[in-house]
This record gives structure tokens, sequence and C-alpha cells, in this order.
DNA sequence: AGTTTACTTTGTAAAGC
DNA sequence: GCTTTAAAAAGTAAACT
């Protein structure tokens, strides 16, 4: 009997143990990404519903805390990519994206996909753009989403290239390459979605 | 108005089989022309067929796999060719061993481009999972028949899962009149 | 700039770790 | 869970020309 009491005391000590590491995670990796404080107690939310739900048997701890600070970012509308919040985990990018499949299916968090305007602000602030660059952005993006150009386009490459093409538009041009770094794309994936982009927008080149 | 049905292609059949005899895979391997035996990877040894394409894995059992057949009828010729080669080998080989057809993946075409985001939408986030930053396809699970759907912009798409050919073409009525009833194919 | 190759997703059996 | 096999869809990445 007393066995037992203190098996139950060691697994819930481990448990806390445990929960505090993930809370501490987050933490860490919500510092070195920049969201705010709301962010990351979305994110603990998760986590600990996850917990509750029992979904993180099979998983890791740091691939369970890492899919729900990208899960809350999005929730949140100020998404990080899977590439930037894998910088900041040790779990791999690919790792992540299953996992917070995984979790956001069995919670029911039903996000919706992510908006490519979303990452405008972020991205092109990083690049010294102006609001006017921002909203011709947004522009493009809206446009020609609406004539079907997004379906099946990852929004990090599609919210590149509209910014470039808006770079390009209000004379204060960005190279392809500055783009590709903040977004964390290639050059060619920039290339391929502008060169759409415009002539859906009807933008001779 | 060309059916969708009309555009289904079998890409890939799955079948397993067994030849009802234990086989030592280390000396299959040795005079067995082609085969692949690295049982510190994989238990399995890998036999590839030419006519038609497909590629067989023995196994120690005396089971097999045979995968990349486009037909039913041609995984039950490769396998015949798995048989006799076998046979060759002085390796006593079942009669007609039963084939079991376990997968079969199939693509075809609605014919027009599709709306991803307005789909995911219309059929409920909770029923599809569309992650475009994962994959552009939108994953459509049916539970009749019971089968996976993956969506692209494109309007083509992919049926796995499926056991028998008609699983594709009921599988693509269904997906077909849903998205119809959604407004989601004008 | 554009090409080639390779990887992402789905399902499925097999034997063994 | 993983390992291996096959094939399609279409996007993206790495490595080249």
């Amino acid at each position: 009997r007393l066995r037992k009491w203190q098996e139950r005391i060691r697994t819930k000590d481990a448990g806390e143990r445990n929960l505090q590491f993930a809370l501490s995670e987050i933490d860490r990796m919500s510092s070195a990404l920049g969201v705010p404080r709301s962010v990351r107690e979305v994110a603990s939310v998760i986590y600990r519903r996850a917990l509750k739900e029992d979904l993180i048997r099979g998983r890791s701890i740091e691939g369970v805390s890492t899919s729900a600070l990208y899960a809350a970012c999005r929730q949140e509308g100020i998404p990080r990519s899977l590439e930037e919040v894998s910088e900041v985990s040790r779990v791999e990018r690919k790792e992540i994206g299953r996992t917070y499949r995984y979790v956001s299916q069995e919670l029911g968090l039903e996000l919706e996909p992510v908006d490519p305007k979303q990452y405008v602000p972020r991205f092109a602030s990083a690049l010294d753009l102006s609001e006017e660059v921002q909203g011709k952005a947004n522009e493009i993006i809206d446009e020609t989403a609406e004539q079907g150009l997004l379906s099946g386009k990852s929004p990090t490459g599609y919210a590149a290239a509209a910014i470039y093409a808006a770079s390009l538009l209000c004379n204060e041009k960005k190279t392809q390459r500055e783009v590709a770094d903040v977004a964390q794309v290639t050059e060619v994936t920039i290339r391929n979605r502008y060169q759409e982009q415009i002539e859906a927008m009807g933008i001779p080149s | 108005m060309s059916d969708p049905k009309d555009t289904i292609n079998i890409e890939n059949v799955v079948a397993s089989t067994g030849i009802g005899q234990e086989l030592d895979l280390q000396s299959v391997a040795m005079d067995l022309e082609g085969a692949d035996y690295d049982p510190e990877q994989f238990p399995g040894l890998v036999y590839r067929t030419q006519n038609p394409k497909s590629a067989a894995l023995i196994f120690r059992s005396g089971k097999i796999v045979c995968t990349g057949a486009k037909s039913t009828d041609d995984v039950h010729e490769s396998l015949g060719i798995v048989f006799d080669k076998l046979r060759e080998l002085q390796i006593p080989v079942d009669d007609d061993p039963e084939i079991t057809v376990q997968n079969i993946v199939t693509s075809a075409d609605l014919g027009r481009n599709l709306n991803l985001n307005a789909i995911a939408i219309g059929l409920g986030l909770e029923n599809i999972e569309y992650e475009p930053e994962q994959f552009p396809g939108l994953v459509y699970r049916l539970d009749e028949p019971k089968v996976v759907a993956l969506l692209f912009g494109s309007g083509k798409l992919v049926i796995t899962g499926g056991k028998q050919p008609v699983d594709a073409e009921h599988a693509v009525d269904k997906i077909v009149s849903r998205l119809s009833e959604l407004g989601l194919l004008d």
C-alpha cells in the first residue's frame, strides 16, 4: 500500500516535472521567435489540453510543445512557418508538422489554412518596406487568390512573391535573394509564384 | 458533360500471397538474378519483374507482397512469374496460391480547377486535412467506400486505400456530388 | 534564370527490431 | 513506431547548368 502511494507521488512528480519542462520550452521558443505573451499562454493551454487528452503518448514532449506553439501562432493570426519554428526547436520540421496535424485533429482546433497576408507585416518590416508596399502586396494576394492561384501553394512562398512584386511596383526594389532570406523560401519559388501573380494581375513584365 | 469516372486510371496495385513453403532467402538471393537482399535493413528479399513491371517482396515465411502493378491482371501475371522463378530453383510452390489485393491507387481528373480553401471550409475543417505548407493536396477520408482521396488545385485527384477497382468509381461519384451540392464545382 | 533530382502526402501487406 | 516496395498528384528545395 505504501509502495503504491509512493509510486503515485513519483508519477505525479514526474508528470509535474514534464509539464514544467514543456512550459519552459514553450517559453524559450517563444522568446526566440519573439511572439507576444498572449501566444505563449494560448500555446500552454493547447499543450495542457493535449496532455489531458493523452496525446503525448508515443510522442516527444518537445514535439508536442513545439506543435502547440506553432498552432497558437496560427490561432492568434501571427503565424510562424514550420521552417522558422523548427529553427528554435530541437525537433525537426517534418516531425513538428505531423505532430501538429495530429494534435490539431484530436483537439478539433479547426484552424483554417494560413492566409499569406498574415506574413506580410512581419516580412515587409524585416525588409524595411513601406506601408505602401505592404498594401500593394496584400492587394496582389487578395486578387490572385480570388482567381484561384493560391490552391496548394505554400503561404510563405506566396507572400514572398507578392512582396517582391509589390517592391518592384512601388520602386522600393528588393532582390529575390533578400526576400527569399526573410521568408525562408528559395528564389526559384519566388520566381515561380511571381510570374503567376504578375500574369494574373495583368501586369506586363 | 465528360464523366470524371472515365478519367480514372489505376496507377498501382498492392497484393499479398504465400507459396506455402518456408524459404532460405540467403540461397534464393544467390540463385535469383537481380534479387536484392539485405536482412539487416529489411527482412524481405526484393525481386523486380520487367513485364509487367512490378516489385515483389519475398519473405522467409514464404509470404510475398507484390507492388507496382498497373492492374489486378498484372498482379497475377507478375506473381505468376515470381512463382515460376522459384520453381526453377526447385522450390515447391503451391499450385494456385490465393492472391489478395490489399490496396489500389488510382488517379482521376475532375476537369476543372478547385478552390481548395473553399473546399476545406465546405467539407468541414474537421473532416479534412489541408496544410499547403506541408503538402499541396487536400486529404479527404471517405467512410464508404473506405478510401482516402487527395484533391489538388488542378482538379486532379488520387484515391488510395481501395481493395476493388469499383471503390475508386464510387469515391469519385461521391466526391463530385458532394462538391456539386456545396456549389464548389462551378 | 531555368533544369534535374529528390523529397513531402495517402494507403497496404510482409518480418523483425 | 521503424525499416522496404510501388505509383500518382503538385509544390518546394538543393544542386547544377
